[in-house]
RNA sequence: GCGCCUGUAGCUCAGUGGAUAGAGCGUCGGCCUCCGGAGCCGAAGGUCGCAGGUUCGAAUCCUGUCGGGCGCGCCA
């Protein structure tokens, strides 16, 4: 991205400032009264209309001000769309703006200008890689830790949601002006990677496999891995033998799971063990932290954080009375350890499981000193794997699972991805696996990808016949089919500050389709390649060429590939 | 019992207080002498769980209620 792209204005944004001079004129030429000083101020909303003719962008601020005004919408509307009109008059080039209309019962509808959208288009074809990419109002530095499995089995589908959402989360906020640290964070010591050593041991050396043990084939594996010295550093140990193993084995399971988000597409910039909290002495000194704040006292022998001081409904224990930490200390340790690299935000990406710790850890974070709106959560919901109608439950420890390697397998990462993203992540889905590879070819990703590699045989025919696309579409996006086209490619910026606004992806899915259908649509009723039309012909194909970045920035921004054949 | 999430078309799901609630799949009916038919056009299909309330305007906000999911450890 490069500061001229971004420093261009969507143009809904022009067209919000447009409106704000109109409300301020029209209060200066006493039309309407001005707005009171004790007034929250007036936050001005433009939306796309659902129909075409209410215009290519509305606002109901008419409406919003009928109340304090004591005036009919209608006749504050017409003041507005007075001013902006004469605007547009003096100086068609002020504004992206070509006409104005008023509506019942106050909308004030507007019409974008052929030489607007032209102006967008050319943009694009001159730096399509920074296209759609927008400057954050205020930007921040933004942490975002998801995945976070304990390397103590390979990563199953009931991981897929965690790391999509979270990937796709970080390429918006990063196009919507923001800079992203990616961030996973594991236990690599402790029981459960005692009981994983335990389990390695036992098979090697011909016990069976404790209890409370990993019943996984992949520990069979494992333990054909385990190298001899391993083995017998293990047998010196005594009584750690099992923790000796376990963090062998902890490192190879991490190697893998790093191969197989290597396979999703999903890179991270840290990895942040919850033993390295404690060696470096973060979780100490949060302790330290709270207890000169007063929000730490000890009860039953161990050391409890006063989380009810924060409107929790109890307090919570960060020593043990064994004097040991419990894994809230090192929520706690790290929420220090992430604010001293300079971040101005945190998100966690959690299971919907884990919203219980919600509180406290925000609480801490707040007694700490820290704006607790800086410490966000994003909760995700469950998904129900389904097998031939029947749910698949998952656990490691019982070896009952499907890996995240296998689903992507058989479903594809492009279709997982689209899946993920096209669904609000607070909200609980099914999965049906079979259903997924049978609609595979049906998905509605392909469609968006068909497109794509429509658009790139188009292009790849006209240059066999000789044509250029042109730097724009120039008087050729007078046609109706030209317009139509480019009222949904402009759109891309505005959709990427949504969605790095909301923190959600489902907007991309849904403009993405949006855009195919409406390049559909265009292929039908133009024909791009006509040799006897050469100028017309290079203005169509600058505008699927246009067509074809925005596509493609959009797919990349969900992680998803777009094919120039399929 | 308390807390968080959730309930929208036959199915899977979109829908940041606005105009006639949308998409994909499925169903039914049309469209290839022409740049890729993984496409296009059309049809059927909805008391937005239910009941109140706020608002000029509610799928959206509030209250209650019913159903589903997940939590409520000196576990992680």
């Amino acid at each position: 991205m490069t500061p001229s792209q971004s420093a261009q204005p969507t143009l809904r944004r022009a067209a919000i400032e447009a409106i704000e001079r109109a409300l301020a004129a029209a209060i200066r030429s006493g039309f309407l009264p001005p707005v009171a000083a004790g007034d929250a101020p007036l936050v001005i909303e433009v939306q796309r209309p659902a129909k075409p003719e209410h215009g290519d962008l509305a606002t109901n601020v008419a409406l919003k001000l009928a109340r304090p005004y004591r005036r009919a919408p209608l006749e504050i509307a017409q003041a507005i769309a007075v001013e902006l009109s004469r605007e547009v008059e003096e100086d068609p080039t002020a504004t992206p703006i070509a006409s104005i209309s008023v509506a019942p019962p106050g909308f004030i509808n507007l019409h974008l200008s052929d030489a607007a959208l032209d102006g967008v288009v050319a943009r694009i074809l001159a730096e399509p890689a920074g296209w759609g990419r927008v400057a954050a109002r205020r930007p921040r530095r933004i942490n975002v830790e998801f995945v976070s499995a304990n390397p103590t089995g390979p990563l199953t589908i009931g991981n897929a949601r965690g790391a999509f959402v979270g990937d796709v989360l970080c390429r918006v906020l990063e196009a919507g002006g923001h800079s992203v640290a990616r961030e996973y964070y594991f236990n690599d010591s402790g029981a459960q990677i005692g009981k994983l050593g335990a389990t390695i041991l036992a098979i090697r050396t011909g016990q069976p496999i404790p209890e409370d043990g990993y019943h996984g084939d992949y520990t069979q594996a494992l333990a054909a891995e385990l190298p001899d010295a391993v083995l017998a550093e293990a047998a010196a140990s005594g009584a750690d033998a099992g923790a000796v193993v376990g963090s062998w084995a902890a490192g190879a399971v991490r190697t893998g799971i790093e191969a197989s988000l290597d396979h999703l597409g999903v890179h991270f910039d840290v990895w942040k063990s919850e033993g390295s909290l404690h060696t470096e002495g973060w979780v100490e000194r949060a302790i330290e932290r709270l207890r000169a704040g007063g929000h730490v006292y000890v009860q039953d022998g161990a050391t409890w954080f006063r989380s009810t001081t924060f409107g929790d409904d109890k307090d919570r224990v960060i020593l043990r009375s064994t004097g040991e930490p419990t894994y809230f200390a090192s929520d706690i340790g790290y929420v220090t350890e992430k604010f001293s690299r300079g971040f101005d935000e945190l998100i966690y990406v959690w299971g919907s499981d884990h919203h219980g710790t919600v509180a406290r850890v925000r609480n801490a974070a707040e007694a700490m000193g820290y704006d607790r709106e800086a410490v966000r959560m994003l909760l995700i919901a469950w998904v129900r794997f389904v097998v031939d109608g029947v749910e698949v439950s998952m656990s490691k420890r019982a070896g009952t699972f499907i890996t995240l390697d296998q689903l992507l397998d058989e479903v594809g990462v492009d279709a997982a991805r689209w899946f993920f993203a096209s669904r609000a992540p607070t909200s609980g889905i099914d999965f049906d696996i079979e259903l997924a590879k049978k609609q595979s070819s049906e998905n509605p990703v392909y469609y968006v990808q068909y497109a794509h590699a429509r658009i790139a045989s188009i292009l790849r025919r006209a240059g066999e016949a000789g044509l250029e696309p042109a730097d724009s579409v120039g008087s050729a996006i007078e046609g109706s089919a030209e317009a139509r086209l480019a009222r949904e490619i402009v759109r891309l910026p505005e959709v990427i500050e949504d969605a790095a606004a909301l923190e959600e992806a489902q907007g991309i899915t849904a403009f993405a389709t949006e855009l195919a259908t409406a390049f559909h649509a265009f292929y039908r009723d133009a024909k791009v390649i006509e040799p006897t039309e050469p100028e017309r012909s290079r203005a169509r194909l600058a505008l699927v060429a246009a067509a074809q970045h925005t596509l493609a920035n959009a797919l990349a921004l969900l992680g998803i590939s777009a094919p120039e054949s399929m």
